[in-house]
DNA sequence: TGCGGTTTGCC
DNA sequence: GCAAACCGC
């Protein structure tokens, strides 16, 4: 290859597809080849605790998959390890760069990440040529009347639909374009451990959602049924368009399965108009709130030895799996935050690192949606009965004698940790304290 | 997308 | 004697 040819790169993140990707379709439809590049940011690597980060893993197998489908097209994906700034220096030293495109990305880092990258391009006059592409409507395109952006969920939601029209739904023809690919000799992909990884052995979901759609409504609180997709994953790291997923879903009747996208897209939207509802409570009076934050109970809750059944469920469902069924995330979030009075912050932090679909909008949404602090939040008196809601939702005990089998020998199991009873009293008591103040 | 105590309505 | 309806948290 010549790399005095002016060529554009084209910077995967969490987009991680070659069909029906925004910032990659106009990079192959822009004036230069397409060099594409992946970058494994060290700042993320480093903080990650797990040496067998499933996340780790399930993007080097697919970037590996990607590359092999670029050299069906006579390229090859460049992957870098470094920082990002090093790794862009480095292609500024190596290539001759005329255009930079990418995907829009709205996490805190990544904005800042950005900005540093667009300030560097700049210096030497490269455009940064930014996408939508992981929403159907961003930051600024479902918002209320007067501009502002919407704080309340049931609203948003219906402007959303009063905003979706087909062109909306559309995907993206890369494949056209494919012939635009700067064409080069097989770039060499860094093996796991030289960042400093090891495979995992979780399994990871297939892409697998359509049959579920139309029966998600009457299946998705019971957490013994498959009736949920599991496509957070892929929604994660961009191996699904979200096009395709909304298009499919709103040709069905049904819209509860479209619902849950459009919270994810609410979440996105909230947490880049207040960036500081990643740390810090939407409704800043629940940052008063006195936990009781006791180490040996977070531990309980971490391994799933509460004394909780359907507590001890789903968090062993979490440890082994990197999943939890969402009716149980709601669940365990109740019962940490309100029975255990423990901060919201220290659950979230958990679940981004067993996640397998972590994602910091959505888990911090939901978290303070449990909690009570966030916005179009459960009302802080709403404490879940971990016994009631396993009666309601696991009648059978199917889901509990799968992650929890020893339950079946009742004076065994361990007692609760807490009185739910009793908690509960405790925290309608602190909660309040914080709140009347 | 609550829980739990109390009242009400019915037999 | 029970369950639905009601209501404060």
């Amino acid at each position: 290859m010549d790399k005095k040819i002016p060529v554009s790169i084209f910077w995967f993140r969490r987009d991680l597809r070659l069909d029906d990707n925004a910032g990659l379709y106009h990079a192959l439809k822009g004036p230069n080849k397409v060099l594409p590049v992946f970058i494994f940011d060290k700042e993320i690597l480093d903080q990650l605790e797990d040496k067998d980060d499933a996340r780790v893993t399930f993007i080097y197998e697919t970037i590996t998959a990607l590359d092999k489908q670029l050299q069906e097209n006579g390229s090859s994906l460049l992957v870098l390890y470094d920082t990002a700034e090093n790794a862009w220096a480095q292609l500024l030293r190596e290539y001759q760069i005329a255009n930079v495109y990418t995907n829009h990305d709205y996490e805190p880092y990544a904005k800042k990440r950005d900005d540093t990258i667009q300030a560097l391009l700049k210096k030497q006059e490269i455009l940064f040529h930014t996408f939508k592409d992981q929403v159907i409507f961003e930051k600024d395109e479902v918002v209320k009347d007067d501009g502002k952006p919407y704080t309340v969920y049931t609203p948003y939601n219906r402007k959303w639909y009063q905003k979706l029209t087909p062109f909306y739904l559309k995907a993206y023809p890369n494949s056209k374009y494919f012939d635009n690919f700067f064409k080069t000799e097989l770039l060499q992909i860094p093996a796991l451990k030289d960042l400093g990884f090891e495979k995992s052995t979780l399994n990871f979901p297939a892409i697998h959602y359509k049959e579920l759609i139309a029966t998600y409504p009457e299946k998705r609180d019971f957490p013994a049924v498959e009736g949920t997709s599991h496509i957070g994953l892929h929604l994660r790291f961009g191996t699904v368009s979200i096009r395709e997923l909304a298009r499919t879903a709103y040709e069905f009747k049904e819209k509860t399965w479209l619902n849950e996208l459009i919270w994810r897209e609410f979440y996105m939207m909230i947490l880049y108009h207040f960036p500081h509802t990643a740390t810090k409570s939407f409704k800043p009076a629940f940052d008063r709130i006195n936990w009781v934050n006791d180490e040996k109970h977070f531990e309980a809750w971490c391994k799933g030895e509460t004394g909780y059944p359907l507590v001890d469920a789903g968090m062993r469902e979490l440890n082994s799996t990197g999943y939890m069924h969402n009716r149980v995330r709601m669940v365990v979030a109740s019962f940490l935050s309100k029975d255990l009075l423990i901060d919201w912050r220290w659950g979230e932090r958990y679940f981004a690192r067993k996640l397998l679909d972590y994602e910091l909008a959505s888990n911090a949404g939901g978290w303070q949606w449990s909690a009570g602090s966030g916005t179009d939040a459960a009302p802080y008196f709403r404490i879940f009965s971990p016994d009631s809601q396993l009666k309601k939702f696991d009648p059978q005990l199917k889901y509990i004698k799968k992650w929890v089998p020893e339950y079946a020998d009742f004076s065994r199991y361990p007692k609760p940790i807490v009185d739910h009873a009793f908690a509960r009293e405790r925290c309608l008591k602190v909660f309040k304290e914080a709140l009347s103040v």
